[in-house]
DNA sequence: TTGAAAGCGCTAACAT
DNA sequence: ATGTTAGCGCTTTCAA
């Protein structure tokens, strides 16, 4: 490996390292000496494969052009699983765009705030990106209290920082439309299998049941199994694991009169449905010919089952690159302020919106 | 934001930076001051929240203590995928155990070597790791030539690059091993569904022909539907989209009299064996009743499909791992021989062993 | 048009 | 035990 400096190509020429900067930064068209040594700097630059110094520039600018990612650990969250990774195409290519490297911030056995406020520290990264940090974590607040660059990705909770999420809300509206328009009437709603799934999973019962008020769909408790509404049906979800739950609300399904058993129903997550689409199809319902279904998220399972999964995308390359766009910009705009004491305005949140996309798992009703 | 650095350490205790540096790096035993210096400097530099400014210690020492991912773009292949995402899990734990970071490197619009080079040059990056370089990509030689601290993953190519590749010969012959222990003795193969798979590819099917030889299994090519095997089963795989060619594979097998079909099939990949698997289940045979079927790979697609598939695990994890801690090690000694004309040993070429996972899709023969 | 020099924050060799 | 200083590669101001 060679590593060519200013001063070995300066040499070579015969200038100061000075001008060679010059050229080197303004080879577009900011002329600042003679064409002939110009050409021969940028000549030589070339043959000895010449790049600047990271580090250098990075010491004598006091900016890094690196954007950190920081993802928490958690069970089943991690570099290695779709949901983040599908986030992280969209950062990568702002990154790209705007010529900034991308950090992949470890998640070390540090307290979270620690790692990434050292990390801020130490990387000097311009900007960190928080995919996915629990709605209760509390390490978040002495965090957001810094005044640092950070953003974050699909974030409930309350600490003060800039946030991009999903439009829960939006997205299980967006599927009791869709129903509504194939000309279903009895729409069951399934939450999630699991306990405590939080502020999203809210957002989205929410959603299910404005949509259904606006559009004279009266409420049928009994078609919705959330944890959220008690009295009908209930399961333990904090113990009872969850291909359990999705067995029993099979079970309860599959007991309905046919006049009163769905013919529709919406999925808190494309995961969970699939959960529930499995038990009912061992139990002999068909789909979409007995029971339409729609997920939420349109992850990558939607393709794998059989039939495919129709589905309320979630655009998280979409929500990546926004987040990294405004991570970028708030870092471009802290620097024209000199970095210092940079004005916190009204936190940034953001709602990203929801998608359609049909697949076999929908059709009209034909009563 | 603050950024203490050691002058301000060293300004608000009252002594020079260069003890402060000392003491900050040495906060193990090593003292090289009265203790009572020593802990007013821990003390303030703790309150300061002090982190050693890293662009600085980088060009000081000359290194960057960063690892570079590199994800040539190519169709499907991006950091949003599985694949290279289980990789990165591996990586990302050896460097986070080793103290290093994480740098991925965007993929560009210039040419690959240069992007890789330019990367290697400028950011001064410790080593570079290559995720699955095409076997016939023209770009890795020059990169090799550099001599720089490269290795990839899954690399069947040519160029002198340290590699490490998953076994995949020893991998299919698992899968026969697998079903001749069961009681299967007509096995069928399925190839790739599309054109020029590559050397990979070849491995797996070398893996199964060697395997059932070993075994006694005469070879029956009518149940071997691989590009590489001419003769019996063909269609134009240039053309033909994939959903078609496992169509006309299972009208093939469909077709068989039942004391020729194969009793077991193993897939080049889980996930042209699901597709195959798919097709087979709308004609009305089953898994593992009828058929018992084998994938490879082991990927998230297995535990989607019904019944789930078995499969022969890729440690991709472990692959990571150990690029990464390789790459860690090299460029410690490169660095201890002064990291001039590293002497080039020969090409380091590792095989990742193959596991065995077993689902529901496969169970022992009842004749 | 070109060059000299200071300095970004840190380390380490050398002096005291 | 503590301080002084040179220098990593680069940018940028100021002087020539």
């Amino acid at each position: 490996m060679q590593r060519a400096r200013l001063k070995d190509i300066a040499e070579k020429v015969g200038c100061s390292i000075a001008v060679v900067s010059h050229v080197v930064n303004n080879s577009a068209g900011n002329i600042t000496c003679r064409n002939e040594l110009r050409d021969r700097i940028l000549q030589t630059a070339a043959e000895l494969d010449y790049a600047p110094h990271y580090a250098s520039r990075a010491l004598k600018s006091q900016r890094s052009f690196t954007i950190g990612v920081y993802i928490p650990p958690r069970e089943g969250s991690s570099i290695g699983y779709t949901y983040e990774s599908t986030i992280m195409m969209g950062i990568e290519r702002v990154c790209r765009e705007m010529a900034y490297d991308l950090l992949i911030i470890s998640t070390g056995k540090g307290s979270y705030d620690t790692e990434c406020a050292a990390k801020l520290n130490a990387r000097r990264v311009d900007g960190l990106i928080l995919l996915h940090v629990e709605e209760k974590a509390s390490w978040a607040f002495p965090l957001a209290e810094k005044n640092g660059n950070i953003v974050a990705v699909n974030y409930y909770g309350e600490a003060n920082l800039d946030t991009i999420n999903f439009n829960d809300k939006a997205a299980a509206a967006m599927a009791v439309a869709e129903f509504h328009k194939l000309g279903h009437r009895r729409i069951g709603y399934i939450g999630a299998m699991h306990h405590n799934a939080g502020k999203g999973a809210a957002g989205r019962l929410e959603g299910f049941m404005s949509k259904c008020a606006e559009l004279g769909i009266s409420p049928t408790p009994e078609l919705i199994f959330d944890e959220q509404v008690l009295g009908t049906f209930s399961v333990d979800r904090t113990t009872m694991p969850e291909e359990q739950v999705a067995k029993r609300i099979a079970e309860t399904i599959v007991a309905m009169p046919l006049e009163k058993r769905p013919t529709a129903i919406i999925g808190y997550s494309d995961y969970c449905i699939v959960m529930l689409m499995r038990e009912l199809q061992r139990a002999g319902i068909r789909f979409p010919g007995d029971i339409s279904a729609i997920g939420i998220d349109n992850s990558a399972v939607c393709t794998y089952v059989q039939p495919t999964l129709s589905s309320i995308q979630q655009p998280l390359v979409g929500m990546g690159a926004e987040a990294a766009r405004y991570i970028i910009e708030q870092s471009e705009k802290r620097l024209a302020r000199g970095n210092e004491d940079f004005p916190r305005e009204a936190r940034w949140l953001k709602l990203a919106e929801p998608e359609f996309i049909e697949r076999e798992s929908t059709r009209t009703l034909n009563s």
